[in-house]
DNA sequence: TTCAATATTTAGATAAGACTAAAAATTTAT
DNA sequence: ATAAATTTTTAGTCTTATCTAAATATTGAA
């Protein structure tokens, strides 16, 4: 079984190596860890000699098939504790993650495999992440960047790529929200800016917006 | 905040001295925590540095107001994540505990105060122990020992003492659950057994078992 | 009441996970 | 290609919570 510490070190491996399946600097690691980089060595170590990685010195680490594993079983936890917090308890998007890094690492199968059906077996978190099942499939989901939506398309907002509380609250300020439809008017080439209707009303959407929302084409 | 530990053992030291409120010796507390007295001794230092608990040496502890706070709250937290698991999830009686072990330890206030909400603020846990409210307050419950009852009486189990898996099991065997009514009918001074109708069965109860199941007068 | 048994505390050690400072390897730039 | 900058690792220290062994206090029995 790994540590608390364990399962939070895969986990932020596992993000990093998530987009680029390259190998994962000690440096990457310590920062996403908010830890130094001589902390991270020992963890990888210690990583390494579990089974959980594969590591050579200086030439960065890499998740192996357990590893995999146990980082994606993290993952379904937090995000099925996420749908929890928001469908049965009164949480709003942008108060879950906080409580879901402590539930993440509750160890019981049975409780897992429980919550997963008390909650219909739900296949996206509450910010459009999708859940691996069981068995440590991630459900590849078709959703893609605001930011590469064609002119005059339709869409809908299906969730974000930077889900600070600053992001999250600027989406609630503007109405913006899961489900809410937007449909693409034109693009500003000069600032990559779009101009898009959300709710019958138009607006303009600057490209730091559109690089963090993700949407459906509908 | 407290640790882990200190609160694992917090509610330790408010467990021993529920009954008597007597001083509760190391020993006693590193008993319960299946620690050695010399960890326990380290311990107590420390929460008493912190002012959760009084002590003098070889004098044994007492809680503080801020202590036995900081221990119900745990146990509040245990309570009501006991019920989410029996009501909401699929768990028995006697899977609960070690889960709930767990999740006591998760620190929201709004997580406890939702959970308390979603579950329409139960009284009461799964072994029929109350459930502190969010002040602090443990609700007095009126119920008693099997052993205490008179003859003749009538009364409905509502918990038991005894909360190890082996006596849960016993109870599950013997079709003895919350809510079954038990009619006392004779008392063995010999061996401080009891006839009882349970179910309309006549069957015998040990002195072991009377001690350990909590019932109600109907 | 005094000495043996028991309970408690102290002292020193260990493991996990973090840190600082310094050494070593790698990468980048001239 | 070599020196400078950067990255990574090592060495040694700290804190928390545990342990064993030894010392000290308290209790209780003759």
């Amino acid at each position: 079984m790994a540590t608390l510490s364990e399962e939070n070190y895969l986990k932020a491996i596992f993000h990093l190596s998530k987009y680029d399946k390259m190998a994962v600097s000690t440096n990457a690691i310590a920062q996403k860890m908010e830890t130094k980089a001589s902390s991270a060595t020992d963890m990888i170590k210690k990583l390494f000699e579990k089974g959980l990685i594969d590591y050579q010195k200086y030439k960065g680490v890499k998740l192996t098939e357990n590893g995999r594993l146990a980082a994606v079983s993290v993952i379904r936890k937090h995000r099925l504790w996420e749908v929890f917090l928001v469908d049965k308890l009164r949480f709003s998007w942008d108060e879950v993650h906080e409580v879901a890094e402590q539930l993440e690492h509750i160890k019981s199968k049975k409780l897992t495999r429980e919550l997963d059906a008390f909650l219909e077996f739900p296949t996206e978190d509450p910010h459009g992440d999708p859940i691996p099942d069981a068995n440590g499939n991630m459900p590849s989901s078709q959703k893609l960047l605001l930011a590469k939506v064609k002119q005059l398309q339709r869409c809908i907002c299906v969730g974000v790529k930077d889900s600070t509380p600053k992001f999250l609250q600027y989406l609630d300020k503007h109405k913006i929200a899961l489900g809410t439809e937007i449909t693409v008017l034109s693009r500003e080439s000069y600032d990559e800016s779009m101009a898009v209707k959300i709710n019958n009303i138009q607006r303009s959407i600057s490209k730091e917006v559109a690089h963090n929302l993700f949407v459906k084409i509908s």
